[in-house]
DNA sequence: CATGAATGAGTTTTCATTCAT
DNA sequence: AATGAATGAAAACTCATTCAT
């Protein structure tokens, strides 16, 4: 394996390491290619050389950075036999998840303050979605079936309602800890956000059906 | 009665609507004063004259966003006399009101880029915020009197479950939407989006508590 | 005496107070009209009004404190019948004048900086400079004909050696008094200094001629 | 040797030189990033790049040229035995070296207008000044020694003296000219006033004690 | 692959001056 | 005589991108 093509990958994955935090940080428009240039080993040159330019390196970031992601998920494993005790899981460690993630989560936010322009040049992003959605409609077939859930909703619909939560919870906890005073990070209020949102979907699922 | 009066307040009151706008639509940074002022039929030095910069602008354009958004939500008025009812139609009536309020919702998500660091520096809209958790209060308090709802909730955290789902779904729309493709604007849609969190609320509060 | 026009004067003045303040401290092209204006009970409007402009305005403070200046220098009386004395005694009451006098020295020194173009424009300046000589000459004269002084010194002469070090030790402070570690402003320094200038006028005239 | 390299130099000195000049012409406030850039082959970008902005820029040029001062200073070599002429020759040595550097002066008096805010922060500068004592330090000693200097003159006072009236003939030539109405950079003058610094000194020094 | 220098178009900001009343 | 609003030209400064080596 030649060593320059060594170097190569190194100059790359660093680069893109720290545009992804240059971007989470300050948004696609507030990013300065000359700052994430600066704090890496390589030069601005690099950036035109790999990725065309701020914007190649931006969507590479997203994509990077959804790939990871996705990757992450993948781990989750929720298999509990009793799918209330699974939904429940679910939701929890999804909530660890984002909480974990935050500079993705930033992107996320970024790219939808863009309208999601650059994340639909992306392609298989929407395939490695799917596995999110399986899980979930896996553990609700199963509910259903038990007579422990009600049957008039979807996983699409679970999966939102704690996507919703759990971003929302990082991604806007700078103003709504601010207007309602409370300190959205800080570590008891973490653990009772974390019980909420299983509360939330159990007991909505387990609720009768409208 | 000075007319002159009347064209500052005039003039003021454009380049807050038009940057309102702008900084909704490009961020901060992506925001342009010669835009904003491109779009006004004043001159961008007044942007200057009344505002003393960008970020001046910019403080000024959440400040009376938020305070606008206030102000609509006094308008909501959910007095049904049963607590299930009233929290439903509360939901519902956030959900539409959310939609509504497309641009201030990008704003909120900028505003949450920049870490919250220009809202803090508005006063007076933690009390602004405050009867939004009151009304809540209420309904829940007559819900556990009555014995339909669970005890171990408290306003704030419906309220946030409330607010995260009806940000979400306008706020995240692009990405969410893409990679589940779905349409999240389309009518049909909406109209089951708004059905789902009234269900969601009223399933959780009328469960058994844990 | 109408009252308009008192006010009229009242406003002319202070005007020129504050401009004579801005201009001293902050040079021509430093100053800002707008900053004069504020610290004015007038608008900005007046000094388009009386002076025409920042040109004007500048013209009429540097007349004014030449003016000034003149006339304070006209209380300076040096009658002492001893001729060395005298010359002494008017190096030390000059040395005291430019020490009370820092705003017109800088304003000197603004000027000097745009080659005194504004000041050729102001009429009657060079009478008013005269008495400043005469006074010297008389003293001189008195000195030459006790044989006490050289008799080959001139009254400008002189005046431009004691001009030249009491100037620069208000003007030049921060340079020197920086470079050299000193200072120029303290007490003990500023009576040293002011005794080097009588030492140094009075050797001078009292040594032999070359 | 890399010509790339000496490129920059060029660059960097060229925007040095002609910086030097508008500033002194100028002085800060009213000198021209733009003017500055267009007297160069580069552009005003360029500025920015090497110098940060303006007032580095001005910084820049205040260091450069205390540091050509002394440089140059270094080449006045006074040793005559007699001190009474090694005294006068230094004056008439220092008196030509500020009639050849006008810009310099010029930006000493601009730097004072500003209070000496930007020489403060030139480290080193102290050091270099030291010589200029040095060198009066050793005349004063011999000519205290071989009984012709008075010896409660201090070599700064000296230095003082002899700056005061260089800096002054120099540096308020235009007002001090206009209202005795002479020209002081006349050749005739110039010789005169040349002569004037060099009998004060020597004068002074070799006058009794008081 | 790598790099420091350079660039031009754009972006924010400032300022003396004038207008309408 | 006075005032707040308004203006346009100019000034400082920034940024993504490219060049020469």
């Amino acid at each position: 394996m030649p060593e320059v093509r060594r170097d190569a990958e190194r100059t790359r994955a660093e680069l893109l390491a720290v545009a992804t935090e240059v971007f989470a940080e300050d948004g696609y428009s507030g990013a300065r290619v000359d700052e994430i240039a600066a704090r890496t080993r390589t030069t601005k040159r690099m950036i035109y050389y790999y990725f065309g330019g701020k914007e190649g390196l931006y969507r590479a970031v997203l994509e990077e950075a959804y790939r990871g992601i996705r990757e992450a998920e993948r781990g989750i494993d929720v298999d509990h036999a009793d799918p209330v005790q699974a939904v429940r899981a679910l939701a929890e460690v999804t909530f660890d998840h984002h909480v974990q993630h935050d500079a993705f989560i930033r992107l996320v936010a970024i790219e939808n303050i863009h309208r999601g322009d650059f994340i639909r040049q992306i392609d298989g992003l929407r395939e490695a979605s799917k596995p999110a959605k399986d899980v979930l409609d896996e553990i609700l077939q199963r509910g259903r079936a038990a007579g422990l859930f009600r049957d008039d909703v979807e996983a699409i619909d679970v999966h939102l309602v704690i996507s919703a939560y759990c971003v929302f919870q990082v991604a806007n906890r700078y103003t709504f800890g601010h207007l309602f005073d409370v300190d959205m990070a800080e570590a008891g209020r973490r653990a009772h956000l974390r019980s909420v949102i299983g509360d939330v979907v159990v007991g909505w699922l387990t609720s009768p059906a409208a």
